[in-house]
RNA sequence: GCCGCUGUGGUGGAAUGGCAGACACUGUGGACUUAAAAUCCACUGGUAGCGAUACCGUACCGGUUCGAGUCCGGUCAGCGGCACCA
């Protein structure tokens, strides 16, 4: 029988139904089989619909996730809608249409475009965080959370997003602007709910040791928890206050001329009275408070700052009396929120001391403080220390520390830069956070059994000017009673951030219509944790970090079995634009995936995503390079048309053909996935060159594609007359003892340089090689007359001969 | 400034310390066609040569090694993250 043309049209909808049809993809909660859970991030329903860089992860698992089953495992690979957000919501506003109803219009478009990718997800366990059956167990950790003291309100400087009019996060702001709109971040004083993360800072440090990241993602992560070693050491004032400063150094305490506070200190209001220019102070407190954030903390700006005049300290160690100055460079947020400034060792502090003329002292020999700061000094020998000189830096940090113990004015201490998380946003489309305040009561958690705590239908989400949510306005939800005392009570009209939903999601997968808990003891106890997580390096220091340490605090009070939620996490690269720069409307360089899926198919879409280069790193597209895999699929198609009887492989392709399982199935392990195909290329054009192809060889070929191009190989496999879907089959196998040629060429160096080429068996000894080597008529003449010093084999690669 | 990553043809990219450029794309030439598209075949890092072949070539400089794109030291460039964090 003949085929015609390869076209997908039609041949891809019609597989797609078959599968939910069957329910092929579903996982099952009570398998004997082994089991294997793969999760990419859920996406956010934007307005914009599916962008060309959502199917790379879906594929990449996809694949993973169809090879699992194959290999008999009970796979959930699921999806779902990480729903709440500004974006919508002000679409909303803008369109005077309910936030809701955005939501579900987006997400039906997005489920349609993933539908239409033939994506192996299962869609039984599809979630939603704005459903209230979901947000009802994000109320519930919350309230988890606040019983167990590490969600708490407080009365902070917060990062305030002017165009959002919003508070963000520490992790939402990026040089100095909101992460999603890019606008100005300024500090604002108010009342917030706050997560204690910082209790986790150090497991979440630690436990990197129980998981499959990639480095650059432990670091990344590391770096931002940002702990560190060092001393709280107690300094006296004139006034008889002590002054505690945080240092990293303190053996260089002999080198201390001055210390600086943060304007925002609170000793500075003790100090009032005492201080003969406090006019001058409260001049440069104003100025401090306000700058923006990013003005506050840009680096290249000159050194500010102000002496305070009746008031010093003393120098524990030397017990001379220095200066005490405040400045915008030390943060009332880390460490004490004052410093011992050293600046013969510190490039700040060196920067301050030549602006106000002030002694710099060297206590570390190598360098030259005359010229600059020498920092590097982490080797040297201590000099004009007292008790310390002579000793290298390394003792005399551990010789300080005694002397600080014995004298009781300080003591070692481990401080991070991590702060705790933000968690209350002023905003209409997100979880109400599940309390109420009362008068007599203070803040009073609601009731598990009045979960979930739904959104009131409000008529107006416009966020506000004053930094009030807009659920503030609703009166009459807001009104309520008090759960502890029965009187009257407000409920908080804040709400939680799109990072809440997001936070356990997985968990929820596994057991997603339970109205009884958020996951089931049996779901938990099967599913157990995320083998294999891939999502974008954007979250490293944001959702994964979050996610781990929600997941923590569930380990903690016996909700979930596992320290850790995810076991092996792997990143993927962006899909660049044709021009190479990132895709965006403005640039006029976005492709749209329901184009290509339209004109070349779902299965070119998906195998060009995998071929295109390097997994891990950033790939511009390109449509040329879509067309030859397209034109691939097409080749595959047309083997149908030189197709023999015969259901083994043939000899001389046996070994090709085992190489290339054996190939396939390592690659799509270590996320290279380009040279799987590469490899089913090179196959099928050695088939191809035969000019004829076995049914047994088509059928394996088809198996191995069918986890990359899966539409089309259901339909050659149906078209061989084969029993059941493709997808269902099993994994094929290959014989190590038939990956190994007979004959294999090894090339003949000599001194180093390729010289000759010889066909010999694969299994032949290093004396044989190198006597066959030596027989060779260009090897013997380019050797005569020389000395031979040395003779290589490197078995089935290479003869080097180094002669002289 | 600090931390991490990356530098390979015209392009995307391959190469457990062992033949650099697999597999594609592009381009050139050819076959088929009235013609074009599609498809198929050949060539496609540079220089020299009719040619077999030779020499050069993995950002740059140096080192280790019989042998370096790969390992080590230094330099430069690009990307990502962090950043007055004491």
């Amino acid at each position: 029988m003949k085929y015609d043309r390869y076209d997908h049209k039609g041949l891809e909808s019609k597989w797609q139904d078959r599968w939910e049809e069957e329910g092929v993809f579903h996982a099952s909660n009570s398998s004997e089989k082994p089991k294997y859970y793969a999760l990419i991030e859920f996406p956010y329903p934007s307005g914009q619909g599916l962008h060309v860089g959502h199917p790379r992860p879906y594929t990449a698992l996809d694949i993973v996730s169809r090879k699992r089953r194959m290999q008999g495992y009970n796979v959930l690979y699921p999806i779902g809608w990480d729903a709440f957000g500004l974006p919508t919501e002000n679409y909303a506003i803008k369109n005077h249409v309910h936030p809701a109803d955005v939501t579900k219009k987006n997400v039906a478009r997005f489920k349609q475009q993933i539908r239409s990718l033939g994506i192996s997800f299962d869609w039984s366990r599809e979630i939603n965080t704005t459903d209230p059956e979901y947000y009802k167990w994000t109320q519930w950790i919350f309230l988890q959370l606040f019983k167990h003291g590490l969600a708490y309100k407080k009365e902070m400087a917060v990062n305030w997003c002017t165009s959002c009019k919003c508070v963000l996060a520490n992790e939402e702001v990026v040089d100095g602007v909101c992460e999603r709109c890019g606008s100005e971040v300024v500090r604002k004083v108010k009342s917030q709910w706050m997560l204690k993360i910082t209790e986790y800072a150090q497991r979440l440090i630690d436990d990197l040791d129980l998981v499959d990241y990639p480095e650059r993602v432990k670091t990344q992560q590391k770096n931002w928890i940002g702990r560190s070693t060092g001393a709280e050491v107690d300094f006296k004032a004139t006034t008889g206050d002590v002054l505690t400063i945080y240092t990293t150094r303190p053996d260089t305490l002999y080198g201390v001329t001055y210390m600086v506070m943060s304007p925002e200190h609170p000793l500075l209001e003790t100090w009032a009275d005492r201080i003969s220019n406090m006019q001058e102070v409260r001049e440069y407190q104003e100025q401090a408070a306000r700058k923006s954030e990013f003005e506050r903390t840009e680096v290249a700006k000159e050194k500010t700052g102000v002496r305070l005049q009746g008031v010093a300290a003393v120098n524990p160690v030397n017990g001379k009396e220095i200066p005490i100055f405040i400045s915008d460079y030390v943060l009332i947020s880390y460490g004490t929120g004052a410093i011992m400034a050293v600046p013969g060792h510190d490039t700040r502090d060196w920067e301050f001391a030549k602006k106000f003329d002030l002694p710099i002292i060297e206590v570390v020999k190598g360098g030259d403080v005359t010229k600059e700061a020498f920092t590097d000094c982490e080797t040297g020998i201590m000099v004009n220390s007292g008790i310390l000189d002579g000793l290298s830096v390394e003792d005399a940090k551990v010789r300080i520390r005694e002397y600080l113990e014995e004298k009781g004015i300080g003591h070692s201490k481990v401080n991070f830069k991590l702060r705790d998380w933000v968690f209350s946003r002023q905003r209409y489309w997100g979880e109400p956070i599940p309390v109420v305040h009362c008068e007599k009561c203070g803040y009073v958690p609601l009731p598990e059994d009045q979960l979930p705590l739904t959104l009131p239908n409000v008529s107006s989400y416009e966020p506000t000017d004053n930094g009030e949510s807009p659920l503030a306005h609703m009166t009459d939800w807001i009104r309520t009673t008090c759960p502890h005392c029965g009187g009257p009570a407000l409920r908080e009209t804040d709400t939680m951030p799109q990072w809440a939903g997001s936070s356990w999601y997985f968990l929820r997968y596994m057991d997603p219509h339970n109205s009884e808990a958020l996951v089931g003891k049996d779901a938990l106890a099967y599913w157990n944790q995320v083998d294999w997580y891939n999502g974008g390096m954007e979250h490293t220091t944001l959702h994964l970090l979050y996610s781990r340490f929600w997941h923590k605090f569930l380990y903690d009070i016996g909700v979930v079995p596992t320290k850790e939620p995810y076991a092996k996490r792997t990143s993927h690269g962006m899909i660049l634009g044709e021009n190479g720069e990132k895709m965006s409307k403005s640039r006029g360089n976005v492709v749209n995936p329901d184009d290509i899926v339209n004109e070349y198919g779902a299965d070119t879409l998906r195998l060009y995503e995998m071929f295109i280069g390097d997994f891990e790193k950033s790939a511009p597209w390109s449509t040329n390079s879509l067309r030859g895999c397209r034109r691939f699929i097409e080749r595959f198609w047309n083997l149908q048309n030189i197709l023999v009887e015969g259901d083994a492989i043939r000899p001389e392709l046996e070994t090709s053909f085992h190489k290339t399982i054996r190939k396939v199935g390592e690659d799509i392990e270590t996320l290279k996935f380009n040279t799987a195909i590469a490899a089913l290329m090179a196959l099928i054009n050695e088939v191809a060159d035969k000019g004829s192809i076995t049914k047994g060889e088509l059928k394996i070929f088809t198996l191995l594609l069918s986890l990359f191009a899966p539409h089309v190989c259901e339909e050659v496999w149906q078209n061989l007359g084969m029993e059941g879907l493709a997808c269902q089959q099993s994994w094929p196998e290959y014989d190590e003892a038939k990956c190994q040629e007979s004959t294999v060429e090894i090339v003949v160096q000599v001194n180093g340089k390729v010289r000759a080429r010889l066909q010999v068996a694969a299994d032949i000894s290093k004396e044989a090689a190198i006597s066959a080597a030596h027989a060779d008529e260009r090897i013997a003449a380019e050797t005569a007359g020389k000395t031979i010093v040395k003779e290589i084999y490197v078995p089935g690669k290479l003869v080097n001969l180094v002669v002289r």
